[in-house]
Parts: structure tokens; sequence; C-alpha cells
DNA sequence: AACTATTTATAAGA
DNA sequence: TTCTTATAAATAGTT
């Protein structure tokens, strides 16, 4: 538009045409922000450049955000729809196997088992008989750790009440000498983790039957090992 | 920029502001396109003018959605995570949920049970027991109700054939008339909802245990429910 | 980045 | 809104 007029067609040369861009630009953007006072009108202008470089121009009185909610909300047309899609496909999803799962867990429990054929009884019996089976087995193994290790620590005791003791007629002069350590029993015997954890989490079947205790897992912290040992020994 | 030289700063006159406008707007846009062509940009434009109205301006070569993400990606702000922010949470929790519910399935199960004290295998053992139990209760009425329908059944087939007998007797010219009527012992020992249902899903374990004998509830339509009960009684 | 001859955009008027 | 036109602004090619 000036030394000459030119043909509005792609500039070939590399050199000029990235010149041109960068003039235009800026022209372009005085012009958007011309409009936005003259007019008190909201601009925004998003260029990327042959070489993928990004300028943007927005109005003072708003933010690229703002403009962009306005134009989705304005043409109706979504612009993140098909991201919204997807998640509400993967919502769905989840919901199904939730359901799917919680279906399987009521069935393990004895509810909702009207829908279920003799055949798919006799499996589910099958399958809960060999689980505590399982279950079982583990928890022998839990009681024979957990006695061993107890032993371990009876033998410990013992061998400091001897210590103590020997210590204690040795130094006849000091009867509160024993009183000092007092604190070694509790930390031998007491439970080192913080007690049992809690189960992450149990349905509650829907009526509730009499012999179901309410035990010490929902008490964090709750009754030591020493206490169950004694029960079981 | 002509006729006399102009302030930029908001126009009063509301008729001239709105001309104002309509030029301006034409012009950059102009502008712009002639930038798209030129150096082989992409450009987008959007602008709202005081009274609400939307125009844009999109490169041919591209689409508004496209430029937004391009922006959103290079800038790296993205720009509607806000409206995503709540279902992402729900996806989080149903996975967390879900995550349990596996966890309830495979202790149920009898896996997954090392991270359990001495006092949460009891329970869970106390638990399945339970569960057992309702379970073999239902069963045992499954088997109550069937065995009562076969006996119905039994004795309808019966009275059918007894029938039959006399029909046949009396027409004795007849020989095949009994042929006729074979279809009605099927139609009435048959199962008439088509087989057992099967179950919604069912973890397996990840090891194989021997007496697991994969029934029939696997194969649809298997075995008549007749085949069991002569087992049975 | 600066210059400047020219083209282009546009303010005001019709 | 559109056309006209005098003039301001933008800018292509050059330095």
């Amino acid at each position: 538009m000036a030394r000459g007029k030119i043909q509005i067609k792609r500039i070939e040369n590399q050199t000029n045409r990235q010149v041109t861009y960068s003039k235009r630009r800026n022209g372009l953007f005085k012009k958007a922000h011309e409009l936005t006072v003259l007019c008190d009108a909201k601009v925004s202008i998003i260029m990327i450049s042959t070489s993928g470089k990004l300028h943007e121009y927005i109005s003072p009185s708003t933010s690229t955000k703002q403009l962009f909610d306005q134009y989705q909300k304005t043409v109706g047309v979504d612009l993140w729809n098909s991201h919204f899609e997807k998640m509400q496909e993967q919502l769905k999803k989840l919901r199904d196997v939730n359901r799917a799962l919680r279906r399987e867990i009521r069935q393990r429990m004895g509810e909702g088992l009207n829908d279920l054929s003799f055949e798919q009884l006799t499996e589910l019996i099958e399958d809960v008989d060999n689980s505590i089976k399982l279950i079982r087995e583990r928890k022998y193994k839990v009681i024979g750790n957990q006695i061993e290790t107890h032993k371990k620590k009876v033998r410990n005791v013992e061998e400091i009440h001897r210590n103590l003791l020997l210590e204690c007629e040795a130094r006849q002069e000091d009867p509160y000498g024993l009183v000092d350590h007092e604190g070694d029993y509790n930390s031998v015997l007491g439970f080192p983790n913080g007690g049992p954890r809690i189960l992450a989490l149990r349905l509650q079947p829907d009526h509730h039957h009499g012999h179901h205790h309410h035990h010490s897992h929902l008490h964090s912290g709750g009754g030591s090992d020493l206490t169950t040992f004694t029960l079981l020994e």
C-alpha cells in the first residue's frame, strides 16, 4: 500500500513474508485496540504464523477465557463438548462397573439372590466356601506368626525382668530403681504399628444380624495384641 | 482518519459509535484476511459490541475450535478445565469407590488379606460365614420351590399319560395316536424361562483352584432342571 | 529499525 | 445503511 500496489496472495519470499507479518500484525492489533476504545467493544485476536508462533490481542476490559465463554454461549456450538462427552462416557462406564461390583458383593453377602438360578447358587456357595477356607488359612498363619512373636517377647521380658531383679539385688540401697525401668515393659509389649488398620470399606446388610458384634476394627488403635494372645493361649 | 483527525477515545454519540464500529469492524476483518493470505497465517477474531452483538473472523484454512485448542495448548493455561473440575472430581470418587469395592470382593474371596489384622480376619470370617448361611437358605428355598413345581408337573404328566392311555384304549384302531402327543411331555417338563441367567460379573482369582468346575451357567441354556432334580432326589 | 512514496482506511457529510 | 471524498493512517519497498 505504498511504493507500489501488491497482490493479495501468499508472499513467497520467506524474509519478506516474515517482515510483512510483523508489520501487519502490529497494524491489526492497533486497529483492534482503537476499535476497543472508540466503540467500547471487546475484541480477541489470536494469530498463528506459519512458523507456529502465536500472538494475541485482547481488549483490556476482558480476558480471553471470558470472551471464549461468551463466544460458545452465543454461538451455541459447543467448543468443549467433545471433551465433555468422553468424560461422560467414562463416568457412565465407572458407574456401571460400580453397580456390578456392588451386586457381586451383595450376592456374596447373601442378599439380592432372587435372580440367581439353582446352578448359580450352587456355584456361589462353592465359591464362598472356598473363599472362607482361604481366609481361615490366612488367619491361622497370622495366629502362628503372632504366637511366635509373642513367645519371643515373653522371653525378652523375662530376661529384662531377671536382669532387673539382679540389678535390684545388686543395689539394695535404691528401692525405686525398679520404677525407672517400668517403661520398658510397655514398649516391649506394645504394638509397634499403632494398632490394626481399618478395613477400607464394608457394605452393611440392610437387615441387622444379632450376632454382629461391631468389632474393634472400627475403633482405631483399639485393644492391644497382648489381650488377644492371652485369650488364645 | 479522514475529514479530520479523531481522538482515540470512546465515541459518546450512540449512532456514531455504532457506525464506526461497523466500518472499522469490516476494515479489521479485511486486514485480517489479507494477513491470512499474504503471510499464510491463521487468524481468529472475536468481537462483542456494547449491545452484545458478536462478530467473528476466522481464516479459511482453520476453525475457531482448532485455533482455541492450539491457543490453550500453546499458552498452557487451560481455559475450560474449570468446567470439568466437577466431573474430574466425580471420576476420581468413582474410581476410589471402585477400588474399595474390588478390595472388598478380593478379601471376601480370600485374597489380599496381608494388610488385615487378626481382629479384622476374625470379623471377615464371621461375615462370610454368615453370608454363606444366607445363600444356603436361599438355595434350600429354591430347591423346595422347584421340587414342589416338579411334583406338580409329574402329577400333571401322569394325568396326561393316564388320559392318553384311556384315549388309546378307546380307539384301538389308531396305534400312532400316542406319537402325536409326545410333544406334550417335553413342553410340560421343559424349563420355561430359557435356562438360568448368567451371573452379571464374577471376579476370577489370580490362581486357579482344582475344584473349580466351571459350571453350566457359562453355557447359556445348559442342562435342564430335571437332570438336577434327579440327582438330588 | 527508519524512511517515504503511495495505497488504503475512514470521518464526516450527503 | 450506503456512497462520496478529503484526509489520516498504514505500509511496500528501500536504505
